[in-house]
DNA sequence: GTTGCACCTG
DNA sequence: CAGGTGCAAC
């Protein structure tokens, strides 16, 4: 046996080294999917463009998706090209951004559209029905079918289609053709792509006369605006000089600013508004209605700021408007200003809205009724981007936003409830799109009490994700559905025939602002089984924060019901919770006092009021293991303490309530002190600290595995735990005694 | 194949 | 405290 033990533990020792190693490989790893980072980003867009592309195909174009698409094409140019454009780069523009590689086009439709589209560019044979079918097989005249069936089709095209196909802002701004499209150009012959790049032309320019046309129609709104803050400044200028001349600056800075490109705003996070914006503005081209919208909104809040910052002037700090305060004509001729100015401003970029609209609703393409009507997301949503945040991180989601919605019918009601909360930059609703709607028969247990159609969970949304990055705290509540989670489990339904949410997918750009539980959590659930060893990692714990059950209940009822939903039968009453909560955390840490070893069924018993399924099994046991190893290396630090202190025999150490050694576990398993540990734990630190002593005196923690020994010993001093623990409440019961 | 554990890491 | 890993026992 102990010959056994020690080859076993040296081996497994070398075992640790490796584990030391593999920790390396999990920093290669991460570097490696740093690196890949990158390439996920585009995936993930890839994935959501394909999509679109597919479902412009598949289900009738609506202009939402010209719209989106032209926005997010700017959206894309903004951000330098984007991830696609960094990890493309060498695939070169130059070789048409059509040059798609075809095993990721392959590879995305195998995913989400029919394979046809990936094995043979006929995979839409109807226009092309006179063919000898025969013939298909030969790979030559196979392809030469393709070419003419894209001419064709690119003929077809009234050439304002071309709005409407190009929603791969993967730069294909030269060939602005859907990824199929893509796929197929890839095997044109030079001649046949001379043709097409004709096409193509004709296709540019009619962009450029639309281009023109919203230079136009921009151009008048600055003038407008202008002429507001003319008359603005006409009247405050001689007021305060100082303060206003950065306003002044600034409201100048951004009327040239809404000519400019957008790309470059983007590019610098946003708020670049510093002064060089007397770039050229050559390229209006790429002019983002929605940066324009936003440049016009921000502009409305600032003057608004400006008319308030008046009052506060004379009458102190406050903030609020003082509507009825002891205002000065100048205040109250102000104010009307301001509201004036507000009110055209309003009215200003209603009409800027209603023409960017008509210019881009303007192929004609009947206008089914959709569920994303154009530009009814509201301006409120592109602050966001000039608010300085990752925009592209905001952009992925306006994409996701896009794309995801508009094939499923939005479930969150995101936009019933954004307008009204003009520049509060709701940032959950940044991550909404990651949310697909559950279907009922996915989510039957009492998490769909939590409101999966109700439409009301996303003041609490994600609140494990994105509560730590954004500061978002969430209120007390019944959690609404973790969204990566949502996003993952449901990905599959919608993720056409092949479904399956991609495993490779494991750093999406959006799962990387994520936290790291949730993320972690859907790239196991991903990988499926491959979860099954260690599945105790799938409750992300939310100690921190107030409410009990939290998210984490959700969560980990999400575990248990994918991964074995036969372990949760015996509970349907109401008392049962889905989770572990900071109580049964606590209460475990008292356990903690009397067996360090706790059977899963021990647990069961004590833990009545959770619902158990294997996350929560293996979250407790987790937690039994932390305490040992916190409980250990206490242990062995005071021993080896004591050693250095001259302690000779283990006589000479003890455990009491005032040593040092009780006082740091007392800390930690009971913090409040409002708990009184029993004796016997006390003596049963007192013998681990001996025997930790006697083996270091004795040198066998030369031997990795030394503490085995240790281990067997103290496993085998677990008293029996009160019955009070067994009860829900015995917290309660416990800590008034 | 599952489960529980220790170890390491963040 | 949780994630991840390897190992061992069942």
């Amino acid at each position: 046996m102990p010959d056994h033990d020690s080859d076993s533990l040296l081996n497994r020792q070398t075992k640790r080294r490796r584990v030391d190693i593999g920790v390396k490989r999990t920093v290669g790893s991460t570097a490696s999917s740093t690196a890949a980072a990158t390439t996920s980003k585009s995936n993930v867009l890839r994935k959501l463009l394909k999509r679109a592309n597919s479902y412009e195909d598949t289900m009738m174009p609506f202009p939402g998706t010209t719209i989106i698409s032209q926005l997010l094409k700017n959206n894309m140019a903004k951000n330098g090209g984007g991830p696609e454009r960094g990890e493309r780069g060498d695939r070169g523009l130059s070789n048409a951004s059509s040059d798609a590689p075809q095993e990721d086009a392959c590879s995305n439709s195998s995913q989400d559209s029919t394979p046809q589209e990936c094995l043979s560019p006929f995979g839409r044979p109807p226009g092309l029905a006179t063919f000898d079918i025969e013939r298909l097989n030969d790979e030559h005249l196979r392809a030469k079918r393709a070419r003419v069936e894209n001419i064709i089709r690119g003929m077809s095209h009234s050439p304002s289609v071309v709005q409407q196909a190009p929603s791969s802002p993967r730069g294909g701004e030269v060939c602005s053709s859907s990824s199929r499209e893509n796929k197929r150009k890839q095997r044109l012959p030079q001649q046949q792509q001379q043709s097409f790049t004709q096409l193509v032309c004709q296709r540019k320019e009619q962009k450029q006369e639309e281009r023109r046309q919203l230079k136009l129609q921009l151009e008048d709104m600055q003038k407008q605006l202008r002429q507001l803050q003319e008359k603005f400044f006409q009247i405050y200028d001689s007021t305060d000089d100082s303060e206003h001349n950065d306003l002044h600056n600034e409201l100048h800075n951004d009327i040239g600013n809404m000519s400019e490109d957008s790309p470059t705003r983007s590019d610098t996070g946003g708020d670049d508004r510093g002064g060089d914006d007397l770039r050229s503005d050559n390229e209006m081209s790429d002019l983002d209605p929605g940066h324009f919208l936003d440049r016009a909104r921000a502009l409305l809040q600032e003057q608004a700021l400006l008319a308030d910052r008046e009052k506060p002037r004379r009458e102190g700090l406050g903030r609020s408007k003082a509507q009825g305060g002891p205002g000065s004509s100048m205040h109250a001729e102000g104010k009307q200003l301001a509201e004036t100015l507000k009110q055209e401003l309003n009215s200003a970029m209603t009409q800027v809205v209603d023409t960017v609209v008509k210019v881009f609703a303007k192929p004609p393409r009947p206008t089914p009724q959709q569920a994303f009507p154009p530009l009814s997301i509201p301006p409120e949503r592109f602050p966001t981007v000039v608010n300085g945040d990752n925009p592209n991180f905001h952009t992925a989601n306006q994409r996701l936003q896009c794309f995801g919605d508009v094939i499923i019918p939005n479930p969150l009601d995101s936009f019933a409830s954004m307008p009204g909360m003009p520049g509060s930059t709701n940032d959950q609703t940044e991550a909404l799109p990651l949310v697909v709607r559950k279907t009922p028969s996915e989510h039957h247990h009492q998490s769909s009490a939590v409101g999966a159609h109700g439409g009301h969970h996303h003041p609490a949304l994600h609140p494990s994700s994105l509560s730590a990055s954004m500061g978002f705290s969430p209120p007390s509540f019944r959690h609404p559905f973790p969204l990566p989670l949502m996003s993952y489990a449901f990905q599959s339904p919608l993720g056409g025939p092949t479904g399956g949410y991609p495993g490779k997918d494991r750093s999406s750009p959006d799962s990387m602002d994520l936290s790291r539980e949730t993320t972690s959590l859907r790239t196991k659930m991903a990988s499926g089984h491959h979860l099954g060893h260690h599945h105790r990692s799938c409750s992300p714990a939310h100690p921190g924060s107030t409410a009990e059950g939290l998210s984490l209940s959700l969560i980990k009822s999400e575990c248990g019901d994918l991964q074995d939903m036969a372990d949760i039968s015996p509970y349907s009453g109401s008392n049962i919770q889905e989770g572990l909560s900071p109580n049964h955390l606590k209460k475990a840490k008292l356990m903690f006092f009397y067996t360090r070893y706790p059977s899963s069924n021990m647990l069961k018993m004590f833990f009545s009021d959770v619902k158990f399924n294997r996350c929560i099994t293996s979250q407790l046991i987790k937690w039994f293991s932390n305490f040992r190893e916190f409980y250990y290396i206490q242990m062995e630090k005071f021993a080896r303490q004591s050693i250095n202190d001259g302690v000779t025999g283990t006589e000479e150490l003890s455990v009491s309530r005032d040593c040092e050694l009780f006082r740091a576990l007392n800390m930690h398993y009971n913090k409040a002190n409002d708990f009184e540990v029993p004796d016997r734990f006390l003596e049963v630190a007192e013998i681990t600290l001996r025997e930790f002593f006697n083996a270091i005196v004795a040198g066998k923690d030369v031997d990795p595995s030394w503490k085995k020994a240790i281990y067997k010993v103290i496993c085998k001093l677990d008293s029996e735990v009160p019955e009070v623990f067994k009860s829900p409440n015995c917290l309660q019961e416990l800590l008034h005694e």
